[in-house]
DNA sequence: TCTGGGGTCCTAGGACCC
DNA sequence: TCTGGGGTCCTAGGACCC
């Protein structure tokens, strides 16, 4: 048996945390560069906010004008993601983390009753890691998933919905929009509704081939799922990653080689030191560079993919990127938005050896490890290579961020008793 | 002024091989 | 008239997720 952990309105729920404040009232959090909604609390939701309205409109409209508004702050939510996976390990074996705040349970052959187990869970996250949320339960990942849903729709309900007897989701099955299914997407709903199949309980009856000529063998993976057949098993070692991004909208539009060069090395500096945080080496590189694809600048868009010697150098990846980043560069263009891709990423233990490296792998791992360790102590950037800028005016918008609480010793919060 | 960022998996089609 | 049958590998693009 599976339980899903699933935040509440998460990281509207973090920002709420360590500022009680904003209880009770319509909170919005915003993607990266301010751009748009990507969390909202149910408050939100009732005065008519949904996600992905883009702020600058948004913030407009009469009846939003309660909205409290807070800029992204992945560092807290990161934080609180971790706060929430060791609340569950206190409380059962295994916990596979699913997103930053989904975690899956595996609920094999433990003790008692998983009704009781479930509110209590629900309860001990709330109180230690101050974060609201909903269990879902069912003998497939993709049954929990759906229950979860269907606790978190029930409002003023205990949170907690166990899908585990058969007899129960063949009651509830006629009742849910297929949609409502974790895997299908637009596409397929559209797909669904042409053959008239527009509910959980029309799905699961569908002939397994029909579904497969539809929806290829991922749908019929969600159907023997929803049938209570496990294809979607535990996964108890988080999966190594493949690939790695760091793509940034500009605050504004960057004209200039130098404020480019700047951006690409600066994205290649973030995304060396996650490969190294994840002990893996890169293989290949992607590099993308282009306009603004929603107003009428002239449109440019370029991308290369290229492999490269197997490192996690922070100085090799950024000349990588740069003599990629220089041959699509145009004069003239109002750049929006570039990044980095690594892609084809291994275990840096597994690696062989470069029988004609190009630097000295020692040295090169002696200076990260400085680096790292300068960074580590005295925070982000203290120590970076000049080509990535220290004045930039380019850096994404950020301007209703919040402190951050438990990554920062200066921001931390003072309680006075 | 103003619309995010970061992932995974699958499929189709081309190149190439025997 | 007639032009096989399998393979593999790679890439681009679609779909989906949070």
């Amino acid at each position: 048996m599976f339980a899903l952990i699933d935040a509440n309105s998460f990281y509207c729920s973090c920002e709420r945390a360590f500022d009680p404040r904003l209880r009770g009232l319509p909170v919005a959090v915003l993607s990266n560069n301010d751009g748009c909604a990507i969390a909202l609390t149910r408050e939100a939701k009732d005065i008519g906010l949904k996600m992905g309205d883009p702020y600058h409109l948004a913030a407009k409209r009469p009846e939003l004008q309660p909205l409290v508004w807070r800029s992204s702050n992945y560092a807290l939510y990161g934080d609180m993601s971790r706060r929430i996976f060791e609340t569950l390990l206190g409380m059962v074996p295994v916990v596979e983390p699913y997103s930053i705040d989904e975690m899956f349970l595996d609920l094999e052959g433990v003790p008692g009753d998983l009704a009781q187990l479930s509110a209590d869970i629900r309860a001990c996250v709330r109180r230690v890691a101050k974060i609201p949320c909903c269990v879902g339960i069912g003998p497939t990942k993709t049954i929990a998933k759906l229950a979860n849903k269907v606790a978190k729709q029930d409002h003023n309900g205990p949170g907690v919905c166990d899908f585990s007897e058969e007899e129960i989701r063949q009651r509830a099955y006629p009742s849910i929009a297929i949609g409502d299914v974790w895997g299908m997407g637009r596409a397929s709903v559209a797909k669904l509704k042409k053959q008239n199949v527009e509910t959980v309980a029309e799905f699961v009856a569908m002939p397994n081939d029909q579904v497969r000529d539809l929806l290829t063998v991922v749908g019929a993976k969600t159907q023997a799922e929803l049938q209570g057949r496990v294809c979607f098993p535990f996964n108890d070692a988080p999966a190594t990653r493949k690939s790695l991004a760091v793509t940034r909208s500009f605050g504004r539009p960057v004209l200039t080689w130098t404020e480019m060069e700047q951006a690409l090395a600066s994205y290649a500096v973030r995304a060396a030191e996650k490969l190294r945080r994840h002990r893996l080496m890169a293989n290949a590189m992607q590099v993308f560079m282009r306009t603004n694809e929603f107003n009428n600048d002239p449109r440019y868009s370029n991308q290369a993919t290229f492999e490269i010697e197997g490192a996690a150098d922070t100085l090799a990846l950024i000349g990588d990127a740069l003599r990629a980043g220089r041959r699509m560069w145009r004069d003239g263009c109002r750049y929006f938005k570039a990044g980095i891709v690594l892609l084809d990423l291994k275990p840096a233990a597994d690696t062989p050896a470069n029988l004609l490296p190009s630097r000295d792998p020692e040295q090169s791992a002696r200076l990260m490890a400085a680096l790292d360790a300068v960074n580590t102590r005295y925070g982000q950037r203290t120590l970076s290579p000049a080509v990535a800028g220290i004045t930039r005016g380019w850096t994404m918008r950020r301007e209703r961020l919040s402190p951050r609480y438990t990554t920062h010793i200066d921001e931390i919060l003072v309680v006075t008793a």
